[in-house]
DNA sequence: TATCGATAGAACATCGTTGTAAAGGCGACA
DNA sequence: TGTCGCCTTTACAACGATGTTCTATCGATA
């Protein structure tokens, strides 16, 4: 029902392939055709079918975004700059949820969504080298976030998550904190996420000579708020009372600082909370909470960019690793609370 | 490169069409022959190509789900069982932001996102009904939370948000509040959701008869954490002193009580505080937040079903207004907060 | 004026799939 | 044994776009 070039040619008077040169900028038409064309482009609104486009010429403008779940707010801001970014090129963006099931991270990159997408960013959880190197060689993969294993043949873009974890933690001793936890380790799972932030953590307490304790290494199942605060209770259950927690994410931080409200601890006097990700929401929250930002709009650049020198590429270049920058927010959660009754700075606006 | 119908019809010496027969599930083919089929497809390990397919039979399994922003969490925790639902009726969404563009939510209806797309959900913000007038009837659409003219041929599912104002506020009425105000009127714009949750507001203090001061309409650009803060401090500095905030949704609330924290102010004992969305963060946050809870996954389901039943009939059906449940919950921000020191009780999981 | 070259436009095949219609095989009945 | 009819399978066209090849037209030059 809606005009195909066919009725545009036939209204115009030319025949299909003239109006399809038209349509794609084509040099080599005489001007006179050329504004009769477009003229009746313009009155039969014609807007091209991007089914056959693709068929015929194998592109699809579609590229997928895949985040293990779409609330986590840290995948909902990222999300939010890789839709941008990709518009910016023209791309149409398809987001994906995981749910952080190995299996399904395995199908994205392992078979192209039957010829759908031109390409994939995915910010794994769970997926390991096995399933990277299964995949099919053919889709243009980026790697969001996790790092896997270099040899998977696909770029790698992320911050440099051992600098960052030091840099929080050197800032916790920088305020006269000894006794430091972190919330988020997950020995359990190979994830490399956690074992790369925990071990920035530990070099920058072992720089310090300050002593880690295997009882302040909160262990969590995923890093959702809820963990964060269940980590707290059993850290505190067993006696431990820790100057200040290191979270390896905000969603953890908040569920700590929950379960510290609960309990009575006072955060920052007590308990100094860092955390990862700079959430907007850690600009608002009471306390605000001193967070690590990763550049995000920077990052889904970098990604989209990658991506796109894969998709254009002929053969498949050799896998990088992209870095983008960080900074550390220092906010209310691991300074001295300033006085009640003061006005604040309004927080910056993000 | 990737196998074609005709290379699996090669290898297991059929024809074409019959392997498509297999592969569609269709009856009529002898078992022998079928199972000769399936052999080829998994030795091949066959994918369709789903634009041939879509351009052949005219239907991409691609729906657009079409919010403001991803990052506010209530649109993302939406998009989150969107994406479930859909993906339950194999489905795939691709899902867009409009940044509350009026133009790019023209355009999403407007134009069938040339021919890629089976449906849209759009969660609207500045869409008027003169662009839904506009539109291509063609497309099948659903609106999901902001009402427009049940004349534009699109369904509307919501939760009934004057109902849910009214109880808002009543909550506050019975726990003694007199001073009510809300965050979140935007009487500049024709939004309407913002004008449905004052009126509802407005029922619920007359019916009390209790009277609305004016000067306690805090009036917000768009529903986001800083316009929340931005508004309790303009009522501060007017020399306003509310019992209690009625706020348009979650994000305004934290905000709100961020600002009230840098003016000292306590939260719930000089002014109770309630949201709207129940985000999750809203279970966590110092003090927890009292927030109208929409029923999330009922309000996604219902919407697919609603875009299904439109996409399936030949005849657009007559646009439908579907209700989804609410609820009230209650915590912290709006009761009197429980001792210092006690263990509360661990908040809900989801 | 005749020939050549360059350029604009058209005809055709093709991408991978599915609907349609026709062909093929088989058994049953007369 | 011949014919009819049913059921399975095949051949063909079509979805809408674009790359390739070929033809027609025009102006310029000898």
């Amino acid at each position: 029902m809606p005009p195909r070039l066919k009725d545009v040619a036939a209204a115009a008077g030319v025949s299909i392939k003239t109006v399809s040169n038209v349509v794609n900028g084509y040099p080599g038409v005489r001007r006179e055709l050329r504004e009769r064309v477009e003229q009746a482009l313009a009155e039969l609104d014609y807007q091209p079918n991007l089914n056959a486009r693709s068929l015929r010429t194998g592109r699809s403008g579609l590229v997928a975004m895949v985040v293990p779940r779409l609330d986590e707010p840290y995948f909902a801001e990222l999300a939010r700059w890789v839709v941008a970014a990709a518009g910016e090129r023209g791309w149409t963006v398809l987001v994906d949820q995981t749910e952080g099931d190995p299996q399904r991270e395995a199908f994205v990159v392992g078979t192209n969504r039957p010829r759908l997408l031109d390409g994939v960013i995915l910010s794994p959880l769970a997926l390991d080298d096995q399933a990277l190197l299964n995949r099919d060689p053919k889709v243009p993969l980026v790697l969001l976030g996790e790092r896997v294993s270099p040899a998977a043949g696909a770029d790698h873009v992320a911050i440099d998550n051992n600098a960052a974890a030091r840099a929080a933690t050197e800032h916790l001793l920088a305020a006269g904190r000894r006794a430091i936890g972190v919330i988020g380790s997950q020995r359990a799972q190979g994830w490399t996420t956690p074992r790369v932030r925990l071990q920035g953590f530990r070099d920058a307490m072992s720089d310090a000579g300050v002593p880690v304790r295997d009882e302040l290494i909160g262990e969590v199942g995923v890093f959702h708020r809820q963990d964060g605060a269940a980590a707290v209770h059993a850290m505190f259950e067993a006696g431990e009372r820790p100057e200040a927690l290191f979270c390896f994410n905000d969603l953890l931080a908040h569920g700590a600082i929950r379960a510290l409200a609960d309990r009575g601890v006072r955060v920052p006097e007590d308990v100094a909370v860092v955390g990862f990700d700079d959430d907007e929401q850690s600009s608002f929250s009471v306390p605000t909470l001193t967070s690590i930002a990763p550049d995000k709009p920077r990052l889904a650049q970098l990604a989209v960019q990658a991506l796109a020198e894969r998709i254009e590429a002929d053969e498949p270049p050799a896998a990088r690793e992209i870095s983008a920058p960080f900074e550390l927010r220092v906010r209310e959660s691991s300074t001295v609370r300033r006085t009640v009754g003061a006005r604040g700075a309004v927080p910056a606006a993000e």
